[in-house]
DNA sequence: AGTCTATTACGAAAAAAATCGTAGTATGAT
DNA sequence: ATCATACTACGATTTTTTTCGTAATAGACT
């Protein structure tokens, strides 16, 4: 089965985020979470989420008097996909040169840093492993 | 002067692509490369550059018959505006949490691992030249 | 001059996305 | 039972983006 194209709005991924960050969540407070960053009206979050349910990015089931929305659609593959539609768009496909600018214009504490050197030198190590 | 906020949209971020990379092109050349990749109609292509040219996205000078558009919102800059926005949305504004989550799911060859292992360990230098 | 061709201008339509008002419904409190 | 509250459902509107048809224009060719 190939793996259907996701393609979440900007309105959408914002929603997802959420409940991928916070887990299964009303829209109360999905929506009181957008609004922490902009104005937008509970129903219009509302709306959205119906809509996502509809598409079958999310799920939902009543509880009490109202509704608890969860993702379906799995977190990390999702951003791998926008990460790679990211790269093409932009760096012609090529990660590193996303990479590169990446660190060069955002802080990354020592720490983190440090944490990418590690994964890099995993990577070189398996490939290493691989040729022989 | 404050950076104006450059929001272009997909079907503009495609045209600013292949501007940025083949530099000033006429319409016909842009449509080309286009339809290498999907179905458009010249008359599209021609009309989104031409808002663009409104917005101040590109420029143009007559050339005998034809139109020469050229990019006007500088090739990094932009970039670096995206990527900021699809970090801040996607990885809670993590940087090294996106570089991590690229890094692991596309083939970057030894070359470009190394540069950019070299550009850490460049960046910690300086941090700690900086601190002292 | 008349015809062909490549291009631009203009406007409209279609499609996609975001927004919100209003009405209905159910629960809990008085 | 009545009222207040907190949701949901629905439909409509607005805004943004994409798309393209048609007509006007200007060289090039004969």
């Amino acid at each position: 089965m190939k793996p259907q194209k996701i393609k979440p709005t900007e309105a959408e991924l914002e929603i997802l985020q959420i409940l991928w960050t916070y887990g299964p969540s009303t829209v109360r407070f999905v929506n009181d979470k957008l609004k922490s960053e902009r104005n937008v009206g509970y129903t219009t979050t509302l709306k959205v989420m119906q809509i996502m349910t509809e598409k079958g990015m999310l799920d939902r089931y009543k509880d009490a008097r109202t509704h608890i929305y969860s993702a379906l659609v799995e977190e990390k593959a999702t951003k791998n996909q926008l990460l790679d539609k990211f790269v093409s768009t932009l760096f012609g496909g090529s990660a590193s040169g996303m990479v590169l600018q990446a660190l060069g214009n955002h802080k990354c504490s020592t720490e983190e840093l440090e944490e990418i050197k590690k994964l890099i030198e995993c990577i070189e190590k398996q490939a290493d492993h691989e040729s022989k």
